[in-house]
DNA sequence: TATGAATGAGACTTCATTCAT
DNA sequence: TATGAATGAAGTCTCATTCAT
């Protein structure tokens, strides 16, 4: 299990009107406090019954949404039994995050992740470093996946496995982020490259 | 060449003083127009004399970083003459910036890229689509390089060429970003790693 | 009789948590209605069953207290049945008060007096006039001891002799707030003064 | 000299907008900072470029205000050569005082003096010990122009003499804040009273 | 009757921007 | 041209009061 907090209904209603806000397209740094009260409806004051400050209150749903978006997504692979399909549905779960701005993966796969977003959420009871062991865990899964159905057989280090799936991730991650640029390139084929990239750099 | 907008010294001043700023830390939407006069050794007028907006300022002077960035690192790769050479400098631009909070190649390997950080530089002026054809000009060249010394001999196509690439160095940018995950793995071999999974997936 | 007026037990209590926090050191313009429900342990709805404001709850407490330290005070002086005992008593009722911050006393014998303190107080159901009436009769009673004595034997005016015990009063407690002033006077001398003023000057 | 501290333009317009609203009746508690700007002629901002909070300047306007009462009132001591003419100098300085709600007189006569008004006021910068010892020399010096004048000639200690001073100014001072209490007694007739129990207690 | 969760008016304060110098 | 004192709009947050339970 990820999430280990239990939190009112209360917090709840003001965590779901602020990830609307932001997969609205808000910018965690520009939401007032006003706008959080209409999007969750509750009165402004309400906000700090349960959150000492505004940022407080937006890390939390930051957080909230990332261990929602990442146990939904865990429940997502489970469903998958092979290798390929695991990937694939990995490729899927980028691909419909993304039009949300608050993508999760998206973060997860950049470069400075998720620590360096947002201030606050360097806050040891909110450490995302537990995020990170079930994401390794995962990775674990999918290469065992891999090595048993003889799709890959690297001798590789550990870390190269890792990084051979990180680096097919990112780039079709940065494919859906920069579409604009790839216009000749379709969507399946983007999955297509990222599956063969992965396959070929772990053989 | 890249830049071609001349700026007057005072407009260097402010750029510099906040790239300093962000290089420094802190966050381009928490800067205030008053740390932005210290930071550049102006008064807060005049900050408005040569910019119509606080935003406009950060805006340009990230753009200014970034044309500099890029130019540096054109020059550097220039100097490189053969593939593993100019892919290893590549590795080492990335070690080289990422200390830097403003670091613009960590930003160019993200996601969803330099578009969505500040939504001010989506100004046509800025666009940041020329940086995105020269950026693709230098893998061109790579890629070349490559083919030319025998390193790579891809039948695969030219986006999954790209992708390779961009998911190697991804790779690499990934690991420097969550050093802390990745104890066991020294520099050297997550450069090294990254440059086998680029050969073996071009191969 | 001072207090014709009765209230619930409820009422009480609030009046004792307002008392307590004042006692405390909280100002009164300072309190909050949380403070409130809190020391008296009720609800802050409570509050409002009984009184129709934070305002009149305050006001309505201060009023309680100066009643009940009258009445505690003029019951310590009816059992002094000497005039200079009766003056000591006068005075050590001061000292004995002086350590609580909302010293009746302190407000009696200040040039403005009680009305201008809360202007809530402005009500005639709590008009402080009855009191300042009971404290007269207090002053005459005293006189009366006095003459009776031949401690005292002036031919001055009935306001000179008020004015006299005022002045008194108000000099011994002005020592009393002002103690760092008068580090070399003990608390026996300055009694001892304030008497002896008072009877050189009613002679 | 009082003043040791020099203030801008603007402190000073800020500290008499404060000082109006407080003669006009404004509980130093109830002021809000847009009174303060209105009443000073300012933006709300400047105030805060002058103070780090409301509490600040309401404090600083008080100190100033004392400060600036006491010099006038010291200055209009220093024209009066008699013992009696300067003793009803300094009632006249309380009639004239008295219906300035800021009144420092009444604060510094008043049992708890000025250091518990306002929790702010407890800075060392602006420690009012300084004007306690002003008026400690002050009430020496009227001590002996009646000595020398021999218009008093007690044997009794310092303590004493002082406490008769601030007896008579205290009654006096009462006098002026109960005058309904006291509507047989003229001004006249209560300084005439005031002076004749000052000189008997002295005797 | 008693409560305290919820509210939102309104307080304090910040800071981008202006403009007289 | 360059400045920074002054401003006030707009933000965050508090807390008196209400009202469903």
């Amino acid at each position: 299990m990820i999430k280990n907090i239990q939190y009112s209904d209360k917090e709840i209603d003001i965590f779901n009107g602020l990830i609307e806000l932001i997969k609205g397209g808000a910018n965690p740094y520009s939401i007032k406090v006003s706008d959080i009260a209409l999007a969750s409806n509750v009165g402004k004051g309400t906000i700090y019954d349960y959150f000492s400050s505004k940022e407080e209150a937006i890390s939390k749903a930051i957080i909230f949404n990332i261990n929602n978006e990442v146990s939904v997504a865990l429940e997502r692979l489970k469903s998958k039994k092979y290798f390929k399909d695991r990937f694939y549905e990995l490729l899927q779960i980028i691909i419909d995050n993304f039009e949300t701005n608050i993508c999760t993966l998206k973060m997860l796969l950049s470069t400075g992740g998720l620590q360096e977003f947002y201030e606050y959420l360097i806050d040891d009871k909110y450490d995302l470093s537990k995020l990170m062991l079930i994401i390794n865990e995962e990775v674990d899964a999918l290469l065992e996946m891999g090595f048993k159905e003889e799709i890959i057989k690297t001798s590789e280090s550990k870390y190269y496995q890792i990084m051979a799936i990180q680096g097919a991730l990112s780039g079709f991650s940065h494919y859906m982020g920069q579409r604009k640029f790839f216009e000749n390139t379709s969507i399946k084929e983007a999955m297509d490259t990222s599956y063969r990239i992965l396959v070929k750099s772990l053989n």
